[in-house]
DNA sequence: AGTATTACGCTACGACCCGTAGCGAAAGCA
DNA sequence: TGCTTTCGCTACGGGTCGTAGCGTAATACT
């Protein structure tokens, strides 16, 4: 989570409860404000506890946030559909689902776009948000190989880079056709995307 | 650009001259500081206008930054490279272009978060930057059927879908290459990229 | 028990930005 | 020359930020 003092050992503990409380009141506050007219003040007065609380723990609202809409992607997991199509329709349709929800919509692209000019929130997002996604694709792509539904990597880092494409066609599609055409990705959208980008893959020549 | 008042004929016309230099000061504003710490008295101080001028004219940092951006993508033409591939690679290195150049990295996901909230800003991006590359995405698939390289649409309705699907794909894997993944969409990525958009499109089946 | 150390709640504060009102001056039209 | 609209400027109340200071609460060490 935020930066903790690892080697504090004496003196009274921070409070777990107030974490979970204040992730808590951030993804409400999301919901019913958005990211612009969201306070730190608010969030602190919804979580129960002081405003200098808050600032103790986050260094700002953009860490808060990530943190916060960080917790909605834990539950991601990659589903034994018995074939690679099925796998990743399944993955897309959870991925879907979180960013359906508002307090997705609302933080993930707002902390986005001030990441543009801030690495260390960049590599924040990266480390609890992004990672989390691409793990997915690298176990799925390593059960189709297992499946023998996919050739297997000839060269390592051909194989990264073709990780990082797979990663960034899914996850921006779905958050492109989500966020900025606004329309659902149903299973219907997705099962067209998923022919098109399994179509592409398979015929995978030099 | 902004609500006018289209039937007014007399009285001191708006100075159009303060209408570039307020947008070019938006982008300049944009590149030094950022969305969150651009602030509309800075923007008109740097455009050499008053700070009520700026609010005569727009409603607020939003659609002022969406204004801006847009001009931006005014560039955008397809190129006739003779394939369709050809084609395709160069627009999106066209798109990759103008999302390297940082107004456009901290104006555009900024203005998208905040469309989530708001329908009207949301109507406003679409019309004024999505749809002048969409419309791009309809004219080069024209354009390949013409050629014989894309089977023509068998049902309209359907190819709507189709070119919703592609858009999605094309712009959401730059964009999330781009701004998430933050590394560079050069001519190496985009040729592999393109190369699987298009097996998967020529493999269209039922 | 007693002490040291850290976290917590609370209040207050200057600084900044927002968005608007009001005014006189300027720039075109009839 | 009038009429109309825009412009620049100043000023203002309202809100948020992020921090300082203080007394209190909770735990670990002796």
């Amino acid at each position: 989570m935020q930066s903790r003092t690892p080697a504090s050992r004496t003196g009274r503990p921070r409070s777990a409860a107030a974490d979970t409380a204040i992730l808590a009141a951030t993804r409400a506050a999301l919901v019913e404000l958005g990211w612009s007219k969201l306070t730190l003040g608010d969030v602190a007065t919804r979580a129960g506890v002081a405003k200098t609380t808050l600032y103790r723990r986050w260094a700002g609202k953009n860490e808060l946030v990530v943190d916060a809409v960080a917790e909605l992607f834990d539950e991601l997991t990659l589903p034994d559909r018995g074939s690679l199509a099925a796998d990743i329709e399944g993955v897309v349709l959870q991925f879907a689902t979180i960013l359906a929800r508002p307090e997705a919509r609302n933080g993930l692209m707002a902390v986005v776009a001030e990441s543009t000019r801030d690495d260390a929130l960049r590599e924040r997002i990266r480390a609890s948000i992004v990672d989390r996604q691409k793990r997915l694709v690298l176990a799925g792509r390593a059960r189709a190989q297992a499946r023998g539904e996919l050739p297997p990597e000839s060269d390592a880092e051909e194989a990264a880079r073709t990780v990082d494409l797979i990663f960034d066609m899914v996850a921006g599609a779905v958050v492109h056709r989500t966020l900025v055409s606004a329309e659902p990705a149903d299973e219907e959208w997705i099962h067209g995307f998923t022919r098109v980008l399994l179509s592409g893959l398979s015929a995978t020549g030099p």
